[in-house]
RNA sequence: GCGCCCUUCGUCUAGAGGCCUAGGACACCGCCCUUUCACGGCGGUAACAGGGGUUCGAAUCCCCUAGGGCGCGCCA
């Protein structure tokens, strides 16, 4: 793991801490220490003289005013190379006084570049178009294109695996390394995410930090699975385990079209992964989740041995509802919430007058029922229903919006049973006895 | 503007000349299961950007057009 952090206003200890903790909640493990490339300027400049005392690269006193000329005229003229070159054969002596030089590469000038992409296959530039590009800039700090370079090398990187926006770096990073004589890495270009719409998904754009998808609730195995089908396919598959996405991907199986982020197929997979998750690792997932999301503190001070039972319990239920995990938070809010109860719209609704008179007369016999199982409370309530001429769903929804305060839930008398008869009924009487003269 | 790249259902994609009256997944719509919502099961709508070639045969090869993306910094 490599942290570019050259540009010093940018690279702030939130930012690199921001990365780090990203790809840990990923998953993603990396191999020794963390290079920090600002440690490593001395290393670069050393490079920038090497090519200097070779002959590959020269001293440009350029000024800003003539390069911004010289691009000004290359796109009039319809040239993409920008920069001339007219420092690249001149006689050192014509070195302008008191002017700090910037050292360039002696890229080819003829000829042509290959790539062997293993995603965009065969790129061929003409030597022509590309430029002299700097590899230190007159203060003597060393620009993106030679740290890449250098650190890669140094590193012994084997594989360039990187953003589309990258290609024609790859192009002039060639060019440094032929000019050190180095091997050059293989390189595989992937194409950029761009957003629903369509359009370019960038961080400049409302593209959001690993950070944020950890806060909506989503999964570290569902993220690994939707990135890695996300301009990737291997045949029919679309649920990976981490050892069969390591076994089956491959670079060249990689489109090259830009993908669209799609949050319903995420959401989709992220549901399939909470329902195969245990119910222990979902209470300490939720946890884990509260001090990000809203009213999270509120779960977070109840939290109880009593409470962590109570979710345990109804988990096997809840987890089957959840897309995310702050749906399941959400759903679960009737397990810890104080009374009287909120109830939400629906819920008020289906309260009518008639609805509480159902809940009014089944409230004795719920009181008289010794044993409160599911399966006895069940027993109670068919019964009721039965001798009134209800139909079930006459009498569970009632019950179930005076419960939950919602209309939907996991199955009511696994509600019933979880919550306990004491709280039960006296979340029963709080509408009951609150309700509006008929 | 110049350079490079891309284009199969709404979305992610399978497809490497005949297996394609184009397959899967998500989303959507129906039906079933069901006390609700989900889950699950069954079924459905829906695509080869357009035009020319090559070939006995093209989603697959070639050319053109259109549309889109990326790059063009002494940023990374």
């Amino acid at each position: 793991l490599r942290i570019e952090d050259t540009d010093r206003e940018r690279s702030t200890a939130a930012a690199v801490a921001a990365i780090i903790d990203g790809l840990t909640w990923l998953g993603l493990a990396w191999d020794g220490e963390i290079v920090f490339q600002f440690s490593r300027v001395a290393r670069h400049r050393q490079i920038a003289e090497q090519l200097l005392s070779l002959g590959k690269a020269y001293r440009c006193y350029a000024s800003p005013e003539e390069l911004t000329a010289m691009r000004e005229a290359a796109r009039r003229e319809g040239r993409s190379k920008l920069y001339d070159g007219r420092w690249r054969d001149r006689d050192p002596s014509d070195a302008p006084p008191g002017v700090k030089p910037a050292i360039r590469l002696k890229a080819p000038q003829t000829g042509e570049t290959v790539i062997e992409d293993q995603v965009q296959g065969r790129v061929v530039w003409q030597n022509a178009d590309l430029d002299d590009l700097v590899l230190l800039r007159s203060d003597g700090t060393p620009t993106y294109m030679l740290a890449v370079v250098v650190d890669d090398h140094d590193m012994g990187v084997t594989h360039i695996i990187r953003g589309d926006d990258h290609l024609t770096n790859g192009a002039r990073q060639k060019h440094i390394y032929e000019a050190l004589g180095w091997n050059v890495p293989i390189m595989a270009h992937i194409p950029l995410i761009h957003g629903p719409d369509g359009s370019k998904l960038s961080k400049r754009h409302g593209a959001l930090g690993v950070d944020a998808y950890r806060a909506m609730g989503y999964l570290p195995a569902a993220m690994r699975n939707y990135l890695v089908r996300l301009g990737w396919a291997h045949g029919d598959q679309e649920i990976f385990t981490t050892e069969e996405m390591i076994a089956a991907f491959d670079l060249p199986q990689i489109g090259r079209s830009p993908a669209r982020f799609d949050f319903a197929k995420l959401e989709n997979l992220n549901g399939h992964y909470i329902r195969a998750s245990a119910d222990a690792d979902l209470i300490v997932a939720l946890e884990q989740l509260l001090p990000l999301i809203a009213g999270g503190d509120e779960l977070g001070s109840k939290m109880t041995p009593a409470l962590r039972a109570k979710l345990l319990m109804a988990m096997p239920a809840l987890k089957e509802r959840a897309k995310t995990l702050v749906e399941l938070f959400d759903a679960s809010r009737f397990l810890w919430a104080s009374r009287p109860l909120d109830l939400n719209e629906q819920a008020k609704a289906l309260l009518t007058p008639e609805a509480l008179g159902v809940v009014a007369a089944l409230l004795p016999e719920l009181s008289a029922t010794a044993d409160w199982t599911a399966a006895a409370v069940e027993a109670v309530v068919r019964g009721h229903a039965e001798r009134t001429g209800l139909k079930l769903g006459q009498v569970a929804q009632p019950l179930r919006a005076a419960l939950t305060g919602r209309t939907t839930s996991p199955p009511i008398f696994d509600v019933l049973a979880v919550l306990g008869k004491d709280e039960s009924l006296a979340r029963l009487r709080d509408r009951v006895d609150n309700r509006p003269a008929a």
